[in-house]
DNA sequence: ATTATAAGTGTTTATTTTACACTTATCAAA
DNA sequence: TTTGATAAGTGTAAAATAAACACTTATAAT
């Protein structure tokens, strides 16, 4: 009676990361030259195959860790992917998350990984259908950060407003208004700012300030609107 | 050199959609009493396995026409979900989608079939994890209603304004003032107010309206916030 | 002391959202 | 044919939010 669903189809079941990282007010995305056939050589997203007892969201943490180094990101499911031929070699249904990443924090470890980071309009072309999975994350991260504070993951822990602003900026891909965007920022009530000055961009020095954790954690569970 | 995936482990990929329609005033969900083992008899989202050669797409459309005598009818994917013991009979990861349909141009269908339509609240234990993915697909409705256009798939061809608004009062679980309602909706432009009356409500009758498809769907292509 | 540089800060206007209640068209009943 | 009942239809003022816009200030280097 049980196991009656022998003579249905069984498939591999892939995980994609796009993992976001923020550098140099850039925003940039982990690529990784691929180690197997086929395209064997070529640059894709960090991914690898579903297993047995492991759920997607463990499976995406695993292959991170495995091909990075990185170990406790914040990763999120956004999308399936299933046409037939996406993978040449077998019938294989990607399911695509999206990773928010520090990179200062996590500096050091590319290198003895064949990773690398890109920023994001200097994209290389990617394997199979990888192209449109990240077209479809910077959408969901746009999304994302209209709806939802970001820059907790992204962000070094102390930060300017500067720097904020420029994070939202390569995000959204526009120019913000500096005065709006500040009191836009503070109206959200999520910043600590700090007595310390950051002097490496100007003689005056800018304020550092830090993410209040809670209050953040708060304002994600609940979203807004934020308009640009 | 091809083929070298096959230390890989393999899965059952199911769809399971929920369904959503639009009756009485109230928004529905379409239920199947499951015909196999295990969890037969119980109530169940509409679902199958995907086979080698369709996309999930595909997959879902099967399913749902061959469970409900349904054809053509808008879907979108929303969420994968792997527990790796939510299936006890085989390791089955679930890509869940919602549907919108219109009840009545669709009716009819599901007495042939084992299918019914239950209010949205008065829903049954349902197998498996099929109530988180109900729960999920409320709220990715409810995102869908204040950022694109709603009701062309939902309602009849021709419908009267309040019918509209009681179908996203009942999306959005909240009572809408009826002329700040009004003149959100006609701000869209996307409705041909006809000649024609409703009298069926009142002595007075009420206009009836259409949508205008290219305006609708172009809606649905920019989307916007749609405030409550 | 002077200068150069980016940081920091408020106000006014425009737009959007919210709150709120009376008039009207029609059918049914007297 | 008049009257009454009922839901449809309609507008405005106040409040909140968003957008546009430019000068002052703190500091290090000279």
């Amino acid at each position: 009676m049980l196991n009656n669903y022998s003579n249905e189809d069984k498939v591999l079941l892939a995980v994609d990361c796009i993992i976001f990282g923020f550098e140099k007010d850039q925003l940039k995305i982990l690529l990784i030259k691929r180690d197997f056939e086929p395209e064997k050589g070529k640059w894709s997203l960090i991914g690898g195959f579903l297993k047995k007892n492991e759920t997607l969201d463990q499976a995406g943490n695993r292959v991170l860790k495995h091909l990075t180094g990185y170990d406790n990101i914040y990763m999120e499911q956004f999308n399936a992917y299933s046409e037939v031929d996406r993978d040449p070699v077998d019938r294989t249904i990607s399911v695509s998350y999206y990773a928010l990443i520090n990179i200062e924090t996590h500096s050091a470890l590319e290198e003895q990984y064949a990773a690398q980071w890109f920023a994001i309009d200097d994209i290389p072309k990617l394997i199979f259908d990888h192209d449109i999975m990240v077209k479809h994350a910077l959408n969901r991260l746009r999304y994302r950060a209209t709806h939802k504070p970001i820059g907790f993951e992204l962000l070094p822990e102390k930060f300017t407003m500067k720097q904020l602003q420029k994070l939202y900026e390569s995000i959204l891909n526009t120019k913000l208004d500096k005065r709006n965007f500040t009191s836009k920022i503070n109206g959200l009530d999520i910043l600590v700012k700090l007595e310390e000055k950051d002097m490496n961009s100007s003689r005056k020095g800018s304020f550092l300030y830090m993410f209040d954790e809670t209050k953040y954690k708060k304002k994600v569970e609940e979203g807004f609107t934020f308009k640009i």
